[in-house]
DNA sequence: GCCAACGTTGGC
DNA sequence: GCCAACGTTGGC
């Protein structure tokens, strides 16, 4: 698995402005609550991969900026409170159902939209753009992650 | 708000 | 193990 990652955040929950006010521009990714997007976190991603941090469920869909695994996995403290969205009343805190790892944003750039990495042929086979995918955490290859932070970075 | 696509649940 | 029903995601 190569060391890229991509990550979706609801902007209106964590967006990239509010990941690098945070102490140490790091916040936990919680609420993960998909088995695949877990075992990638669990198994897969190493402190120091990179992320592009992916604004979903908004307005303007997009990658728009860079971050980085900042830490392993630890449980995620919102399955057991029974008053946040992410409760999970069949997780025990004996054998966690749910992780998260913290997320450190490096830099924000200027946005890359859906529409416009839909019509980049390089990035044709981003498992992003595939039909109906859902995943709140997707591998990047290292072709597509270079393509896409020189874009981000570049003029 | 709509709806396609997908994951999970639970009866059998 | 199958599969229908249901819930969620996420773009539009």
């Amino acid at each position: 698995m190569t060391p890229y990652w991509l990550m979706k955040s609801e902007p209106d929950e964590c967006s990239i402005d509010d990941a690098l006010a945070a102490p140490q521009a790091t916040v936990p990714w919680t609420g993960v609550r998909n088995y695949q997007a877990r075992n990638f976190m669990r198994d897969a991603m190493q402190v120091g991969d990179g992320v592009l941090f992916y604004h979903s469920s908004c307005a303007e869909p997009g990658i728009v900026g860079i971050a980085r695994v900042a830490s392993g996995t630890r449980p995620d403290p919102t399955q057991f409170d029974p008053d946040s969205p992410y409760f999970d009343a069949k997780s025990k805190p004996e054998a966690p159902r749910w992780l998260l790892l913290d997320v450190q944003a490096l830099k924000k750039t200027r946005r890359i939209g859906l529409p416009e990495l839909r019509a980049t042929p390089e990035l044709a086979d981003m498992l992003l753009l595939k039909r109906g995918n859902r995943l709140s955490i997707t591998p990047v290859s290292e072709a597509h992650w270079r393509w896409i932070t020189e874009r981000m970075l570049g003029p």
